[in-house]
DNA sequence: CTGAAAGCGCTTACAG
DNA sequence: CTGAAAGCGCTTACAG
């Protein structure tokens, strides 16, 4: 392979000199840059991100730990974050902990190992457990999609989950809905259920406990499982809310298997909106997340911010302490799978 | 940060002998060894992979390049990967290349210069035209889950789509069906294709050209629209195959919008048994690949094969073509949306 | 504006 | 079995 040294020797130079025109070094002469550059091109050198890591201790390498592949919130999120990630140049080195506090500790260490020039951490129901090791790592982080309070000073992208349960549940309570299920992978999401208490609280109503099907199984089929058995349970029900889409996609089948038709019999409401949510027939409703914002701003909290995260330890935590969490808002999308109750008019079954 | 200095300096040896003690090397004194290892737990010491990689030429990361994360089938694949690399210490780079050649290209001269260990390749649609790029960079490499043909002495692993596709054929026409249409994500997938046309030739059934439905964006929408069309205007249709279960999944919904119920107006099968395809309600019926061999094969294909990939330069071409695609079967998974023609004797509608 | 030196944190022969 | 030297491919001051 060809290094800095080849080059050199061809543009008879210096490594010194080829080292400042690749780092675009305003100090090289005009002809002397030209001979290096065709030297460069002559060869096909391209210098190695391994011995500039090494020299300049950056590797231009992010950490990203997610929960899961499994569910469209996270892919969607990750290629958010590649795109923007690779404008400036940066490669992501993916990590996977599904859940699993020990994996999640060995992946963190490795990463660290790498050198990483930052890290990505999702919140997979475990970080409290993991904060302090992340801290000890010395490599400047985000953590981001949280729903769960975090101790001050830790730098924090994430959604107002609270508010996006308040919207699913206040849409509801506006197609005057009483008789009210929720599908929900508890007790993760309980801020989003107590969200969606709230708005409902507002009209008078209240979610029966007995009518909370908490899922253990997090995928689609989770809620399809929770659904049925409280749907089969409390026929009564109008209206049900999932307290993330996966499982909203198990309810619509969940309604169909039982004869029960959306949105005329049932109303169903998701949240996140990944993107098979705005495919599915009837189309579910939900309230989305700003993906894209949350990728540019988890994107900026570690290389773009002033401080930069690096440097943010020099920095008094009292002086930081409002600006660490960055919360973004929701906002209801409405599909079909909503209607007021009682129909949209439609007489009969 | 704490070098494998300062851990010879705490144990009293020079960084050779704790060198010796890490890569467990047995030339080390047992009391040596213990002082070292206590110097190295006390500090709290672990490598850097970066400055080993310098030294050594291996990184111990691996590039994993794949079409998109929007398609189970590949996160599904990521995630076996990523399990099975991890039990050898190997991490991964990941990169989506969405289709965009130029996309792909750059990320794969990118990965060159990380120097990743491997390089796991998903065909998506432009391999062609990254091979030579790919040869050039001289990093060990396997292409995974091609269906078009590959140039000889290619490191390949894949599935044999073709047989995929017969059995997909071959199944509805075990049902007698005759009225076949088929949801296609084409050219892309022209060798399931004829693999399905294969089996229903031995029925002597074809599929008339307007009943093919080929759709440009590959998801579940595409397969929605696709099927819709079909469907509305070839309504005397009784089973349709797509030629991957996103789109199947679309075909379900859209047969839904249209009254049909399914199995019993219409048949529908998919190839790749994505796990939402398992969940749908009617669960799908489809082809299942082994994803699991497929991971496996692709990392000893890389990693652990004798001649190891790095060194299979140095084996002539001809001594390798024959053991140098490796093409796993397929088997059909029946579930709920293929019945006999006819339906499964339910009477009218 | 260019060149010689030292260093990033490791490993690999090679003497002792 | 242990230590001194050179090197992996780059960059960073520091002289000229």
């Amino acid at each position: 392979m060809v290094t800095i040294k080849d080059v050199a020797l061809r543009a008879g130079v210096t490594k010194q000199t080829v080292s400042n025109v690749i780092n675009q070094r305003p100090v090289v002469k005009a002809d002397t840059r030209a001979r290096v550059e065709q030297a460069i091109a002559e060869l096909g050198y391209t210098p190695s991100l391994l011995a500039r890591g090494l020299a300049t201790g950056r590797t231009m390498m992010i950490g990203l730990v997610v929960p899961t592949l499994a569910n469209p919130f996270y892919t969607e999120l990750i290629t958010r974050l590649e795109r923007g990630l690779e404008v400036d140049g940066y490669g992501i080195a993916l990590c996977t902990t599904d859940g699993d506090p020990d994996r999640a500790t060995k992946q963190l260490l490795t990463l660290k190992r790498r050198y990483i020039d930052g890290l990505i951490l999702f919140d997979d129901g475990n970080v409290s457990r993991h904060l302090d090791l992340v801290r000890q790592l010395g490599v400047p982080f985000v953590l981001c999609g949280s729903e769960t309070a975090i101790p001050d000073a830790t730098p924090v992208v994430t959604f107002d989950h609270g508010q996006a349960g308040y919207l699913a549940g206040a849409h509801l309570r506006d197609l005057r809905h009483r008789e009210i299920a929720v599908i929900g992978e508890l007790p993760a999401h309980e801020v989003r259920l107590r969200g969606a208490e709230r708005a409902l609280a507002e009209g008078s109503i209240a979610i029966r406990p007995a009518r909370i099907g908490a899922t253990p199984t997090k995928s689609q089929y989770g809620g399809f499982e929770a659904a049925t058995r409280i749907l089969t349970d409390h026929p009564e029900v109008t209206a049900a809310i999932a307290t993330h889409d996966l499982l909203a996609l198990g309810v619509l089948q969940a309604a169909a298997a039982l004869g029960r038709r959306i949105p005329d019999d049932l109303s169903v409401i998701g949240i996140d909106d990944i993107s098979p949510a705005g495919e599915a027939r009837p189309a579910l409703t939900t309230v989305a997340f700003p993906i894209d914002r949350l990728a540019e701003e988890a994107i900026s909290a570690l290389l773009g911010s002033s401080p930069p995260a690096l440097a943010s330890e020099s920095v008094p935590p009292s002086a930081r302490e409002a600006s660490d969490v960055i919360s973004l808002a929701p906002h209801l999308v409405v599909r079909e799978s909503t209607a007021p109750v009682g129909g949209r008019g439609i007489v009969g079954a």
